[in-house]
DNA sequence: GTCTATATTCGGATAGAC
DNA sequence: GTCTATCCGAATATAGAC
């Protein structure tokens, strides 16, 4: 399955991003009806993302945030509790779509099959909640310290998914250690979401890139001296 | 050459850092006492690499610096004019060891070897100066922004330089793109000094990990099909 | 060269009008 | 549900004593 028709299935697309949000924390949202709440997460995070990317999370105030969501003190308290509560809540949505690519690319038998597509969807998915991946790496540090060691285990928990992955396709030894590929594997994968000024004006698409990346790790596993 | 024949030539290790940051910014630093002035600088840096790791650099008041170093606020200013040019001291820093390190490697004849080469010494001196390089690249952002170009340099730099000895090593095309092979190489160094969490309790030292990089870029360099 | 004390600005958060 | 006005603590930076 390649980019468009991943993205045409992807459920975390467009404003249902933020339906989602705020249905998994409708709990901590002053704001009970969906329609202006959704429509006031959207103005947010777009204005978080953008101020964050430039100058980080705790640089940007909330005087900021009013400037570039034209909405006032009291409309942003409307939404979220506290500052703080904007980093949890991207580090939720990250788990939470980690966690569906995971457990949708393992359903398949074939192991080699199941590793591609999790390059690929990771990929993808990272592509498209961009922002969202970006933040969270960056901003791991600006999160309340029980949220932190969540947001490292998103990541353990990947490389643990495509170490079992490889030992399957190779079970023998071979020249490079299968953790240390899976590692890699995941460090190839974020280095086009966290270096994203890089692949602005590359020619080289996304599928090809998971090509790139897929047909370097076959590289790896099957190295011989 | 291994990491500890590496280590024991290395010009920036120990105080010898920070005698090199008196004497590129002497200009900027009202304590004109050498003596006086590493010593401070040193205690500055330590407690900034300390604090900002766990919260972030902008995070991090002076406060937190009067604490940690057990200076004053008058103490601070005496050798740094503002909170910001701590942080361009260290992207100065990264900027000299990169380049010393890229001409030495690129010395040699032999693309194979200085390729080897520059892999080593790249991994070895971001161990070294661990803090320093950690800080520059999570706190790019908080740099001026005439310094945060200097910065993502630094990184285009190495890689066109691992692109060019790719090339050289293997003429003909391959089945994986250089510039993506040169690209990954980079990322797959960074890896371990931007991660150091997963390598502390890890029995991988350095130079197998060093070890493992290389043989993955080779086998990537020679991969048919 | 280093300290204490202070000036001044700006941060997150809240109360209450509409 | 959203706005304006305001509280209060904390930030960087400086002035002047020692």
């Amino acid at each position: 399955m390649k980019y468009d028709q991943f993205k045409s299935n992807f459920a975390y697309k467009g404003k249902s991003v933020y339906a989602t949000v705020f249905e998994r924390h409708n709990d901590s949202i002053k704001t009970k009806k969906q329609k202006f709440a959704v429509n006031n997460l959207e103005k947010i995070f777009k204005a978080t993302f953008k101020i964050s990317s430039k100058i980080g999370f705790h640089e940007m105030s909330l005087r900021d945030l009013c400037r570039e969501t034209g909405l006032s003190m009291g409309g942003i308290y409307s939404c979220i509790e506290s500052k703080d509560i904007i980093a949890i809540f991207v580090k939720d949505l990250v788990q939470l779509v980690f966690s569906e690519i995971i457990e949708s690319a393992l359903e398949q038998d074939d192991p080699q099959q199941a590793l591609d597509d999790l390059i690929r969807h990771c990929m993808y998915s990272t592509d498209i909640l961009h922002p969202w991946f970006y933040f969270l790496y960056f901003e791991t540090r600006s999160l309340p310290k029980g949220h932190q060691q969540d947001s490292k285990n998103i990541e353990l928990n990947m490389i643990e998914k495509i170490e079992v992955l490889i030992s399957k396709i190779s079970p023998s030894k071979k020249a490079i250690n299968h953790r240390y590929i899976a590692t890699m594997t995941l460090a190839m994968i974020q280095e086009r979401y966290l270096k994203h000024w890089k692949y602005k004006s590359d020619d080289t698409n996304i599928d090809e890139h998971a090509d790139e990346i897929i047909k370097l790790v076959h590289s790896a596993i099957s190295y011989n001296s």
